[in-house]
DNA sequence: GCCAACGTTGGC
DNA sequence: GCCAACGTTGGC
């Protein structure tokens, strides 16, 4: 079992829309390193730090689960979509996600909360220059964010 | 809209 | 395989 943080765009998907989903794809990541991660490492279960990036308020908007192991995305092989990869093929698909299913949603915890917990200080969001859509989460920072901040 | 940080690309 | 140029991310 391990723990995660996934940003989203809330323009593009929100912690609503998941709820009223229930469950969605994680289709358009375009970098190698959180690919791997749903690829090699995320298995059925998996709890999920759901985020809001590049938004009025970024932060932790809610929690999610990995329901579906990674198969390949779909809109690498779509001429129409943005993330349409012509070096791509099904024969050897180059992109890869999982699905996520809703757990629940939270108060938004924003950034200059995140960072004034020493317990988090560490947490790959965090760090300066951190650009991964995709990281790690510690099972103790998990528990302190679901337990201490999360009621 | 700015810009720091950093990943990717491609010429050599 | 180096590395400059370029593109993207994402908070502010």
């Amino acid at each position: 079992m391990r723990y995660w943080l996934m940003k989203s765009e809330p323009d593009d998907v929100s912690i609503d829309d998941l709820a009223a989903k229930k469950t969605v794809a994680w289709y358009g990541v375009r970098n190698y390193q959180s690919r791997n991660f749903m690829r090699d490492q995320m298995q059925l279960g998996d709890k999920v730090l759901f985020y809001h990036s590049s938004c009025e308020v970024p932060g932790i908007a809610g929690l999610a689960e990995v329901s579906k192991l990674a198969y390949p995305d779909a809109t690498q092989f779509d001429k129409k979509s943005k993330y349409y990869d012509g070096k791509a093929t099904k024969e050897n698909p180059r992109w890869f996600n999982v699905e996520v299913k809703f757990v629940k949603k939270t108060p938004v915890i924003t950034l200059p909360e995140l960072r004034s917990h020493k317990e988090l200080e560490k947490m790959r969001v965090l760090a300066k220059g951190n650009r991964l859509s995709i990281t790690p989460v510690d099972p103790a920072e998990w528990e302190f964010i679901t337990h201490k901040l999360v009621k």
